[in-house]
DNA sequence: GAGCACTGC
């Protein structure tokens, strides 16, 4: 691998590792760099998946679909769409299309594959992606895209009939949107037999992944003219290195302490190398650094302690990829963020894990280690627990999500009958139809469970939460739609807030600059006003708490959300600071998310505040309990809201997080007659219950 | 006074 950079030369960039191409690469791997043309062609006969090419493409030709179980590191995403078009795919304007579930997958596999036919990216070669369309209608040959931007395509060209191959790589992770995508490509077969599928999966999925595409019909042999109905498996071994695997003798009960101690005596023990140790979250990393830096009994001497999670600002993270100083070692204390996206740049890793995971799960965190070279795995449960108590793979993410925007979508490409739908993994009816009740009560779809015109397609059309965009619907009769799409833009993004360890205090003092007596969607607005006064200021940001980058993604998902809504025809307009309009088009989309307060318990107990701090936290903590209205279920104010301890008597929330309780996130006080106003259809005038359903 | 993480249109 190490061909792709030298050492000492120019630093590499850290990309997606997927593919033996792709693991380390810099931007002067170019033919003015020394390595020419003819290096980089050598390259690509080294890879594993290189051996196979005749076979793949003879598979292409004769089967309607190929099965390409491929380890990481074959090369398959990089060559197979080459060796399609040197085949000829891409003939006569055909375009062969590969698919990833991840945004920088898209971006780092098309700008390799560019690199290596030698075109500029967006030419031949180039790559779709939410808010980036790297093609040219004229030229593009190859296209690489995310799965969701396929599925959106087919809303306007439901046969993706100027694609000859598609190829869905990654199709054993199983995200909501390849699942979709694999159900209706199946569907898209039989009506268009010259169309060819190439599926990469992993080793595990490749037999139920056949057996899903093979629409063969028993005793009718139908396939003289036109590809093979079965589907080929073609199996590609990887480049990784062997992995040693040790498991715990015994059940360890304090977790953070035993890694703590495996990583000192690996430390004491071990040759030179790195080692990545996953905890479960923030705060058990934290934990685990402080005892490994507490520990002054000279072992920690010559080790590097790095946390590495996603709320970690950027500069801290890239900490964790550059390279280890001769004679130290560097110890990484991860969340599963290092578990698929990222090839650390180190010599070598050991690897520590924490169940319960998935087996899946846990053997590609094995296979963390033996990336570059050989490496070992310490597991801090039993060899029994591994064998008897773990799941062999983790849930597909469709049989365990809102599956709401799943059936809008499948609504608006025309498939009627959803509960009949062919799926790789199918959901539970239970959750279909809780999607289905959702929907009818949002009005997007009739008594026959078909799209409402034009409410139900304009929805489908919107690619945020169909409660959002039913928000979004009603603004235009509020005439508040610049309003309610900045607040769709916010709650579309993880926080817009900057979190740190040890500046809390900072934090809620700045969100009271902002906080509105209506709620955190009020207070969004407040900061997005703050922000574009400031002429988008990376300053204002910093002085306030609020998070750049956040921010700047928050104007980039309003500007698109701007273009929809004039396409569907919402007037773009401002309600000139009446929040009440504002209020009720929230309303109007989450009111099936209202609550009302049931207890309050206002800290009155004057005694208890002077006893001891410890009480005094105990006399706040008596957050107010709500119910909701649908379901009667028990929620709290999450602490995050500016409403927590404020407790107003009627509110409804964007979204539920469960842990001890079930806390509400993102939260607006309402007036319940409202509810009534906007959703007479789903509470009864009288009173405000739930209408039966 | 809470907090697993990640991905996508």
């Amino acid at each position: 691998m190490s061909r792709f950079w030298k050492p000492g030369t120019e630093k590499p960039r850290l990309v997606e590792d997927e593919e033996g191409g792709v693991l380390f690469f810099s931007a002067s791997l170019t033919s003015s760099s020394g390595y020419g043309y003819a290096n980089l062609e050598k390259q690509r006969q080294r890879l594993p998946v290189y051996k196979y090419r005749t076979a793949i493409l003879y598979l292409v030709e004769t089967h309607a679909t190929t099965i390409v179980v491929g380890e990481t590191g074959s090369g398959k995403t990089t060559q197979i769409p080459q060796y399609l078009k040197e085949a000829g795919w891409a003939e006569g304007g055909r375009i062969i299309a590969c698919t990833q579930p991840r945004r920088l997958a898209v971006q780092t596999v098309a700008s390799r594959v560019s690199e290596e036919m030698g075109v500029r990216l967006g030419d031949e070669v180039g790559y779709t992606i939410r808010f980036e369309d790297i093609t040219s209608t004229e030229l593009t040959r190859i296209k690489f895209l995310t799965d969701g931007v396929l599925l959106r395509e087919m809303m306007d060209d439901p046969l993706l009939s100027k694609y000859s191959v598609i190829m869905v790589d990654e199709a054993h992770e199983r995200s909501l949107s390849t699942d979709i995508l694999l159900g209706l490509l199946k569907k898209i077969q039989r009506r268009r037999p010259e169309l060819r599928l190439v599926i990469s999966s992993a080793t595990i999925e490749a037999k139920s992944m056949a057996s899903f595409f093979n629409t063969r019909r028993q005793g009718r042999d139908d396939e003289e003219h036109g590809p093979k109905k079965e589907p080929a498996i073609l199996s590609v071994e990887g480049r990784g290195f062997n992995v040693q695997i040790f498991y715990a003798e015994e059940p360890v009960s304090d977790y953070i302490r035993a890694a703590v101690s495996t990583v000192l005596s690996i430390h004491d023990e071990e040759p030179s190398g790195d080692i990545l140790v996953f905890l479960t979250g923030q705060d058990d990393i934290d934990a685990a650094i402080q005892l490994l830096t507490e520990d002054s009994d000279g072992r920690k001497k010559g080790l590097i302690v790095l946390p590495l999670y996603s709320g970690l600002p950027r500069a801290d993270q890239d900490l964790v990829f550059s390279p280890t100083p001769r004679g130290k070692r560097k110890v990484v204390i991860s969340t599963n963020i290092a578990e698929t996206s990222l090839t650390l740049e180190v010599t070598d890793i050991e690897n520590l894990v924490v169940a319960p995971i998935s087996k899946a799960s846990a053997r590609q965190r094995a296979g963390r280690a033996g990336r570059v070279r050989p490496g070992k795995c310490y597991r801090l449960y039993t060899e029994e627990y591994f064998m008897n108590e773990m799941s062999a793979d983790g849930i597909p993410e469709m049989q365990r999500s809102n599956l709401v925007s799943t059936v809008i979508q499948l609504k608006a490409l025309g498939i009627d009958n959803i509960l009949g739908f062919d799926w790789p993994a199918s959901p539970s009816p239970e959750a279909l139809i809780r999607a289905l009740e959702v929907l009818y009560a949002l009005g997007v779809i009739d008594d026959d469970a078909k799209l409402t015109s034009p409410a139900g397609f304009q929805v489908a059309e919107i690619p945020l939460d169909p409660m959002v965009s039913k928000m979004i619907l009603a603004s235009n009769d509020y005439g508040c739609s610049e309003e309610v799409i900045t607040i769709a833009a916010v709650l579309s993004v993880q926080s817009i807030w900057f979190s740190a360890r040890g500046v809390q205090k900072e934090l809620d003092e700045a969100k009271l600059r902002f906080a509105a007596a209506e709620g955190d969607h009020v207070t969004f607005l407040n900061v997005h006003k703050g922000f574009i006064q400031s002429g988008k200021s990376s300053n204002w940001c910093h002085k306030n708490h609020v998070n750049y980058h956040a921010m700047k993604k928050v104007d980039e998902i309003r500007q698109q959300l701007r273009r929809i809504a004039q396409r569907l025809g919402i007037a773009l307009k401002s309600c000139e600071g009446d929040m009440q309009v504002v209020r009720k088009a929230v309303t109007a989309g989450f009111f099936a998310n209202a609550c009302r307060l049931e207890v309050s318990i206002v800290s009155t107990c004057k005694e208890i505040f002077d006893i001891s701090p410890f009480k005094t936290k105990l006399a706040f903590s008596h957050n107010g309990l709500y119910k909701t209205i649908r379901s009667s279920q028990e929620v709290y104010i999450h602490p995050s809201s500016v409403l927590f301890r404020v407790n107003p008597k009627w509110v409804i929330f964007h979204s539920i997080v469960s842990t001890d309780r079930q806390y509400m996130r993102n939260v607006m006080s309402i007036d319940p007659s409202w509810l009534t106003e906007v959703a007479p259809q789903f509470y009864q005038q009288q009173q405000i219950n739930p209408r039966p359903l």
